[in-house]
DNA sequence: AATACGGGGTC
DNA sequence: GACCCAGTATT
């Protein structure tokens, strides 16, 4: 597996060498439900505009959530900005290198803090994301996916499989969830092209078809609050700071253009905006007559 | 354990 | 149109 990485690693730019520790958090930020396609350019352009916490920390919220554009969630531009100013004043502008710190950072979960302390600073961490979660299952247990949610045993097996060097382990998780990503993948594996399979449960079996399947539901996405509020972000993010927008052009803009009265749920569009608020993605002027980005 | 939370590419 | 993506926080 490490050979094969070694061959067949994808040039992210993240994985240059010059990449400075903020840099790799700020892009796992971005991965998280993300896909790579999508990160890799507005990566680029944000680490040029605030390469450093102090930079983005320094920022106009609004102009972090415009630059976030629609790389979705937008919750979690807040929070990097959030872990910019936490590590720009508590931590003496270095992004923290333990775990536990690192969990303590706003947005930052398990996965993000293995991947941090493993990624940027070189340390063993058990790193589980979906991907080596998919890879594991099926080379160890011949699943075809990973249980819907990860549990202490699943963490513990994966912890018996990283290697005890702390140079050896990095490789074995950057490329583990490289093999996830490019072969063993959730659709269309290519087994032929994997240096596991003489060895993988999942085809020794025959490739069985997934057993969570009758319980998985898509994601829905058509005339969901989610999508409502995707739209009110998305006028927002046109708007200057100088000219906010009015409640009803905004709610108009949360119901795709109609007017909200119209659809099957009219109280939808002001619903998603309340959830805005709550979230402090948008901002109202005092009279609740005009809103902006925060 | 379940849900909410964006948005777009792909089969 | 369903499914998936380097998850996290909340209930």
């Amino acid at each position: 597996m490490l050979e094969w990485y070694a061959a067949n690693a994808r040039d992210l730019p993240w994985r240059r060498p010059g990449t400075s520790p903020w840099g790799v958090l700020v892009t796992e930020i971005m991965l998280q439900q993300t896909p790579v396609v999508r990160v890799r350019p507005a990566w680029e352009a944000w680490m040029e505009r605030w390469p450093t916490p102090a930079d983005l920390a320094a920022a106009a919220p609004s102009d972090v959530l415009r630059a976030w554009d629609r790389l979705g969630y937008p919750r979690r531009a807040l929070r990097l900005q959030e872990c910019a100013r936490v590590i720009a004043t508590d931590h003496g502008g270095r992004v923290p290198d333990t775990e536990d710190e690192l969990l303590a950072l706003p947005g930052v979960g398990a996965y993000t803090a293995a991947a941090v302390a493993a990624f940027a600073h070189g340390r063993r961490a058990v790193v589980l994301d979906t991907n080596v979660r998919r890879v594991l299952g099926r080379v160890m247990d011949g699943r075809a996916l990973p249980a819907p949610s990860l549990g202490r045993p699943e963490r513990a097996r994966a912890a018996g499989h990283l290697p005890a060097d702390a140079e050896r382990s990095v490789r074995w998780n950057v490329g583990v969830m490289e093999l996830g990503a490019l072969v063993c993948t959730a659709r269309a594996p290519r087994c032929e092209a994997c240096p596991l399979a003489e060895r993988c449960a999942w085809v020794a079996a025959g490739r069985p078809a997934d057993e969570h399947v009758h319980r998985r539901r898509a994601q829905a996405w058509h005339g969901t609050d989610r999508q409502v509020r995707g739209r009110i972000m998305a006028h927002l993010r046109a708007l200057p700071d100088e000219a906010p927008a009015g409640r009803d052009e905004l709610l108009a803009a949360g119901a795709g253009g109609a007017d909200p009265a119209a659809l099957a749920d009219p109280g939808q569009p002001a619903r998603a905006l309340a959830s805005l608020l709550e979230d402090g993605l948008v901002v109202a002027a005092p009279d609740g007559a005009a809103y902006r980005l925060p």
